[in-house]
DNA sequence: CAGAAATTCTAGCAGCGCTAGCCAATCTTT
DNA sequence: AAAGATTGGCTAGCGCTGCTAGAATTTCTG
């Protein structure tokens, strides 16, 4: 028993050690340089041991999105605690929320932009996704106007700072006048 | 003179050829299957030919992009000049562009989701982006509050849809309430 | 018709995700 | 404590990718 105990929490870091390394390889070098054989060597075990683990490469991405949503929504949290109004928190929330897509590009495609095989709008859902959702969702409902449903309000601003992160990233909006069309958007969610 | 031109032709006609069947295939198959041996195959050339007239993979993506941008605008303009009112042609564009998303899945990747080399937010940017973007603006426009950038405004509107668009396409928000996200986005663009 | 020039093809490189099958270290049993 | 069983990691390799060098063929020129 405790030698199998043992075995399974050496497991279990080795697991961190690999979604750890992929993480900060990708947000050091990009999702492109993350191969299977450099992370191998990055942890210093044969290409073989990540599929014991994970069942492809795709899933350790995943993996690495679960993680990077209990980020964001520690971070979202923060923004909208610090808050004094519910509109100055719908505010911080999205700025908060865009400038995390920006400081962490990499992290940020795995989590939203890469397709990947988690379930996202569904009570399946890992903790942490419905954690970063929820954070939205809290600095959403008290603007909703009545007979909006603040889920789907929310999906919509979601919907509005993501495409803005987006699009910014890659290149189809320009960098500068970000803190203009957020000041837009929240405007538009916080006015209706 | 004569001899020079028929090839140039030739040439252009062949690459119509590359764009078009790379576009074809990517929407039966998605991008995955778009490589360079089977398009290749397609046009009924070898590889290396596609390297005389693209650069490499991504540019004849960049070349789908702006076709599939011609398109876009196209129906942008058609459901615009279509809408009654001010209020109803946004709502128009709107649907028209979301639908072209969701119709259209592997082409909107290449304009709007893949990462590319294209000049957008420019003068510079090929007529068919500036097309697409200018359906857009001719329906923000009306609704602008002066005081407003309306270029700003159409960007965030864009985002909006854009956002949309890619989270539902990747499983991240359900299909079944896109309607009513996207009447909840408009609704809030309108308001102003 | 022969030489020159342009164009297309064959063949191959390096690297990718992933896996079969061998080998060694570890645990169990006598 | 030695022998057998089992777990686990490694080496090697498959089929594929985007891309390219250099041979070969076709086309035009003198």
């Amino acid at each position: 028993m405790s030698i199998q105990t043992r075995r399974e929490r050496e497991r279990a870091e080795r697991e961190r050690l690999i979604v750890t390394a992929a993480r900060e390889l990708a947000e050091a070098e990009g999702w492109d340089a993350v191969t299977t054989r450099r992370l191998a060597a990055e942890i210093e075990y044969s290409q073989p041991v990540l599929y014991s683990h994970f069942k492809g490469k795709d899933a350790i991405m995943a993996a690495v999105a679960v993680q990077g949503c209990a980020d964001l929504a520690e971070e979202l949290r923060t923004a909208r605690t610090a808050a004094k109004g519910v509109r100055e928190a719908l505010a911080a929330v999205g700025t908060a929320y865009t400038a995390f897509g920006r400081r962490r590009p990499a992290l940020y495609d795995a989590m939203f932009t890469h397709a990947v095989d988690l379930p996202f709008a569904t009570p399946e859902a890992p903790e942490p996704l419905k954690a970063a959702f929820g954070e939205l969702l809290q600095a959403v409902e008290p603007i909703a106007n009545e007979g909006d449903d603040p889920g789907l309000l929310t999906e919509t601003y979601w919907a509005g700072l993501h495409g803005l992160v987006t699009l910014m990233r890659s290149g189809r909006l320009p960098e500068n006048a970000h803190e203009d069309r957020l000041a837009l958007l929240i405007g538009h969610f916080t006015a209706g």
